[in-house]
DNA sequence: CCCTTCGATGTTACCGCTAACAGTAACGGC
DNA sequence: GCCGTTACTGTTAGCGGTAACATCGAAGGG
């Protein structure tokens, strides 16, 4: 059928398009970049072209032809985060989509190796960097962006910095939800458990929580635990809050990685989850399904994160000179609880 | 200092580096391919002038002027495995360094949603792709490419199959290595959890494992239970070992997942890891080091496969129409037994 | 000593796409 | 009816590299 182009190198540019639709090849690049002075009869007769022949724009060619100014850097420091690989999913996808070039560079997070990864990424011909977390809120990252006059988006960071782009889920809407959660399934005495202390939406998790507690009906208690959004942390904050003379009926985990050290600590004290102990934990990571039983957590978005980080930022880019430099944006994105089998009403009492 | 680039857009070409050295941009590149008929000293003034000026070849230039001749198809299904992000950073530092293109397509893993995707892939114009687990054990991926020409590369199988070239572990020798550990810490009487029944590596494992025990002196005993590769399956197998009458003081699951099952269930139990019982994994991945205690594993250099994978690929597409089609390559790479908390000395009895 | 041969290098012409500019037609104001 | 506008569409040139061929000097054979 339409194998037709299977003999001709598996290659259909954009001149076949312009001859099949009897138009010049820079109309057809103006449609397919959206641009606007396209009668629409002619944009349709084109797309229509596009469709028959399977044409899809070469990635190379085009950030060949755009002057390189198509290179944007990603900084990354835990390779084992399983966010990163669905991080990485998402923004190689919008680097594909919007025709610009990822670097992708790895360091630890410090500032002395984040300024060395910087300055790899601007030497490689960056023109807009994309932080994940922890990066976001890095001021050593930030200021030496800066100064090399960079764009930058920070994805997911808790707070929105006026001096970067920010990609996130509202952190502050995404625990209240959760906590309404809890406090509709009968809890009211529930424990929480704090991230780290260095990152912006520590707070706003925290705040979130806090704020539904305190507006509860009938009246709930919280008990709030410090933590470092580590698994062992988890397990000793679980130790606590679960040697209290009176336990509290769930437990809300800042992240997932907690949430999976509490449920250790309740099993080997021999508690039930969720017969005696709701547990729920946030980010939906790996580790959320790969326990038993499955967290019950809140869903970021991740790869349309970046995808929205990369489209951000080939934006801003491209309409340099235009908008002189595009003020910052900052894109919320939506969060989904995902409610799996690890919370259940509460028990009737301790 | 050298931040004489600082104000040019942040681009070196190739013919800054002509200039530079006093030659035409095609001696250049030449020598940026290790193409032959270069003098040897002409390649070193070239090579001093690239080292100099930080030179760094446009892979987007790169792949167009080479035809589209390389781009490089990369299937994978399982997102949230900690596995990809790192698979995925190897994949793109080789296609960097090759000056390929990577044409990244996710898939469901069963036959008609691979065929579907490596369908998509050709007609992306790939001419090569990569298949990580468990896609590189696929009949319908294998033979779809197969049918379109296109060179195959399958990462991490257990076995090498003659229609595609492998880059892997000896997983034999690693279960081998692993198996001695355990006999050297003075275990005598073993657990051993298999993986999936579809995967080559789950066969090549268990057999490392029961070819050191029947060969242990004095003589050792061989649990072996079911698996499934994952949490839950780990968790199943784990119970039904602890509860025979005369359980064993180590178990060595065949990936990291089902082991920390063990731990859970070890930890259920009231046992003390590694004090009462000693857990091991398989595979090294992210949750080796999210529980605790950290379990003692094998790592697979992910990235380092990755970038051997595409080398591998990348070779063959240029070498075309020389070699005909280059034979299948069979790449090991080094595993490590990396050993931490999660394994200590027999028991003195049951 | 001329002519071949071969190794080392330079030239030319694109790869597929897009910026920048150059038409071209239709439209309305005076 | 002329001319500036506006709204489209086409043309030209080149992004950074590399295949393919051209060139050139030195070595070697007769």
């Amino acid at each position: 059928m339409a194998d037709s182009r299977k003999d001709r190198k598996g290659a259909v540019t954009i001149h076949d398009v312009a001859r099949h639709a009897g138009v010049s090849p820079m109309t057809v690049s103006r449609v397919m970049n959206a641009a606007p002075g396209v009668k629409p009869a002619t944009r349709e007769k084109v797309q229509k072209a596009v469709d028959v022949l399977g044409y899809a724009p070469n990635a190379a060619a085009r950030s060949l032809a755009r002057q390189g100014g198509g290179r944007i850097g990603l900084l990354y420091s835990n390779p084992s985060a399983g966010y990163l690989s669905e991080f990485l999913v998402g923004a190689l996808d919008g680097a594909q989509k919007t025709g610009v070039l990822l670097l992708i560079e790895k360091c630890d997070p410090n500032a002395d190796s984040e300024r060395a990864a910087v300055g790899r990424l601007i030497a490689g011909g960056a023109s807009g960097v994309i932080l994940p977390p922890p990066h976001g809120e890095s001021y050593a990252a930030l200021s030496e962006l800066k100064e090399g006059g960079v764009a930058v988006v920070a994805v997911a960071a808790g707070r929105f910095r006026s001096d970067a782009s920010a990609v996130r889920i509202d952190d502050f809407a995404a625990a209240s939800e959760m906590t309404r959660h809890l406090l509709a399934l009968g809890h009211r005495r529930i424990g929480f458990i704090k991230g780290a202390a260095n990152q912006t939406a520590t707070a706003e998790r925290l705040l979130g929580f806090e704020t539904e507690m305190r507006a509860a009906e009938p009246a709930a208690t919280a008990l709030i635990e410090a933590g470092e959004f580590t698994y062992r942390s988890g397990l000793e904050a679980a130790d606590r809050l679960l040697s209290e003379r009176r336990r509290p009926t769930a437990i809300f985990a800042s992240n997932d990685d907690m949430a999976a050290g509490v449920l250790t600590v309740a099993h080997r004290k021999g508690l039930d989850v969720p017969g005696d102990l709701t547990v729920v934990g946030f980010d939906d990571t790996s580790i959320a399904t790969a326990v038993w039983p499955e967290l019950t957590t809140v869903r970021q978005p991740v790869a349309e994160m970046a995808e929205a980080a990369v489209r951000i930022l080939s934006e801003d880019i491209r309409g340099r000179g235009a908008t002189r430099r595009g003020d910052p944006v900052d894109q919320l994105v939506t969060h989904t609880l995902v409610v799996r089998d690890s919370c259940g009403p509460a028990a009737a009492s301790t």
